[in-house]
DNA sequence: AAACAAACCTGTGCGC
DNA sequence: TGCGCACAGGTTTGTT
């Protein structure tokens, strides 16, 4: 669910309503989400501490704390952080909460919500992060927080035979692209998702820089997405409207707006959905590059 | 190096 | 109405 615009939106949030706050109290339901470590290691790593600052690195939330650690949230397939007044009613799958101590805007308590339970939370000393957190030392760079710009990407695509759909999806390579938006950043530079990194000319580069930048740029100006089944919303509650603009993922099958000439296809890349245009994304590969095509669906 | 498949879980929507 | 299956925004691990 949620990709980088999505965790931008509640990491906003959380610099709004959260940061400058001390917690309380802190009560972990389900020991599966804090698995990194364990239930009691994040009691201890959160109660009385002060909350410094929201940052984010790709889909990670890093908040650090007056204690020296720093606050880790992936909020994976169907995580929600949410601020909530304390004392209401908490909805299912409500596996973490921090009670914050009270400030001019009243009582409140931060919830962690994740029905999957694939989201993590983890307390962590950032001088180990080598060892306690090692995905997130080997993160590419964040298109948004860390800039990219079209030299950088040029060179983490060269030379490289993988699908640009699955390259951009690789957070070691870019972190914070998901689903959603590497189809509609390929969409939005008119490059075929099966088409070899390495193939691109440098007006493609330019394309793909433009468009990543564009459309997580929009995105998060828009709040993220929220599709049908409400799964993502905001630090209080709120739905983003990106989803309005979306103009080929969950289009299968409609004329493309684009262009106005092709169909929007679906088809399986690495076990993920993937959506283009038949028309302005059909370009894809020089003769050289031996074809391995996406199997549609 | 690259491409799968499976695994981790639960909820929802669809076809029959 | 009910049942069973396919599928879902992410990431890791193991296998070709």
């Amino acid at each position: 669910m949620p990709e980088l615009p999505e965790v931008e939106t509640v990491r906003r949030g959380l610099a709004d309503h959260v940061v400058g706050r001390t917690v309380a109290r802190v009560e972990v339901g389900r020991e599966r989400t804090v698995r990194r470590t364990s239930r009691q290691a994040v009691i201890d790593g959160l109660t009385g501490v002060t909350i410094l600052a929201a940052d984010r690195r790709g889909k990670y939330l890093l908040c650090p704390l007056d204690s020296g650690d720093t606050l880790m949230v992936h909020l994976r397939m169907t995580g929600q952080l949410l601020l909530a007044p304390a004392g209401a009613v908490r909805p299912p799958h409500t596996h973490v909460v921090l009670t914050l101590t009270p400030n001019a805007s009243g009582r409140h308590e931060l919830w962690f919500v994740d029905p999957r339970t694939f989201g993590e939370v983890v307390v962590f000393d950032p001088d180990h992060v080598a060892v306690e957190l090692p995905e997130l030392a080997h993160l590419g760079p964040d298109p948004l927080a860390d800039g990219l710009d079209v030299g950088v990407l040029g060179r983490l695509l060269g030379g490289r035979r993988t699908r640009l759909k699955a390259l951009l999806l690789d957070q070691h390579v870019i972190a914070g692209i998901g689903n959603i938006y590497a189809d509609e950043i390929l969409h939005a530079a008119r490059l075929h998702p099966d088409r070899p990194a390495g193939s691109l000319r440098r007006r493609d580069v330019v394309a793909l820089h433009d468009a990543m930048h564009r459309i997580l740029f929009n995105a998060v100006g828009a709040g993220g997405s929220t599709l049908g089944d409400n799964q993502y919303v905001d630090l209080m509650g709120s739905g983003g409207s990106y989803q309005d603009d979306h103009q080929v993922y969950g289009k299968a099958g409609a004329r493309c707006t684009t262009c106005g000439r092709g169909v929007v296809r679906r088809g399986v890349t690495g076990g993920r959905s993937t959506h283009w245009c038949s028309w302005c994304q059909r370009v894809w590969a020089p003769r050289h590059w031996k074809a391995a095509s996406t199997t549609e669906v």
